[in-house]
DNA sequence: TGCAAGCATTTTAAGCTTGAAATATTTTTG
DNA sequence: CAAAAATATTTCAAGCTTAAAATGCTTGCA
């Protein structure tokens, strides 16, 4: 029942592939980054709440938007945000009822629907990013100067390594 | 809001100061930071989901659980986890249902709510935590030796320039 | 003692998110 | 060409999340 952390030999400095089955800095590193994420994603929800009245997944969906000149399939978006096609649906209907976001449907294939910022909505999304950039600028200072650079060729690496173990996950499921 | 960040002489020994009004570098960073962190998530979500018929919030409840002998309150909960009081009560009132979690008034305080893991929730847990830290093992099992304590090393630095900045942030809503 | 202030938690209202089922359209194929 | 498969989006039900208001309890202090 009882076997606690605190009562194992817990030797930090044994490195993982030395102790088989142990993978607890992993699990540390994880939470770590887990933590930096939520702590950044919270600050910039508050101050998008407070200062423009609006909420983070609608701030990324104008965001991706702003990046295309022709404008994006639903499609599109929901695989940029990482989010499912239901919730870009929501989230646009929001965006189009504050007339922000434009939404027609392709010319060519009625099944598609084409979301594009409006005027307005550029306009307003210009001055969000500028203080959204302040604001993350803002909250990395702390980096020195070797240290940006650092984590971001790191970040990259571990982007591959996730990116590698789920394809190796799907593969697994496919031989079923 | 008076005085935007970048009309400030911007001193801070970082590379931002020499590129007055230019933090495209953060903002890279961060996102990529997110993108990782996302992708992490939601394949956690996945598997935890299809392996175990549960959810991560409710994941990451029992974990606090299981770190304390004596029960936590739902405060040191939702501190802990960084999420509000209300939504540790429903995610708690879904684990009470199912028998996982025990939940009763402290003896000497009928305010506070006490929090534990069940005989059963601890026995669950415990099964699916080792599947979890294997899971993260293989999502970061790209990175080379040298990597892990690297990132460790860094997310620290990042976790107290966030810290810093939500501190500042704060101490200047209190001048007003 | 009595009551104001403070605290811990729950409730509420609104919005986000998901996976899966449903709908509508296009493309493939027999 | 027509049926079937594939594709794009929406709808649905369930659950998560938040901030703010409400509730119920404790403590400090006059």
């Amino acid at each position: 029942m009882e076997t606690p952390d605190a009562f194992r030999p817990l030797d930090r400095e044994t490195k993982a592939s030395e102790r088989p089955g142990d993978h607890k800095d992993e699990l540390r590193l994880w939470l770590r980054l887990l933590t930096c994420s939520t702590m950044i994603e919270r600050e910039i929800r508050r101050r998008l709440r407070e200062e423009f009245r609006t909420t983070l997944p609608r701030f990324d969906l104008m965001a991706q938007l702003e990046k295309s000149a022709t404008g994006m399939t639903v499609g599109e978006v929901s695989q940029r945000l990482m989010v499912s096609n239901g919730n870009v649906t929501t989230v646009v209907a929001g965006l189009v009822e504050e007339g922000l976001v434009d939404k027609r449907p392709a010319p060519h294939d009625r099944r598609v629907q084409v979301l594009s910022l409006t005027a307005s909505g550029r306009r307003q999304f210009r001055i969000m990013a500028e203080r959204h950039e302040e604001w993350i600028a803002d909250l990395f200072a702390g980096l020195g100067g070797a240290d940006l650079p650092a984590l971001m060729r790191l970040l990259g690496t571990t982007k591959q390594s996730i990116q590698g173990a789920i394809r190796r996950a799907g593969a697994e499921a496919e031989e079923a």
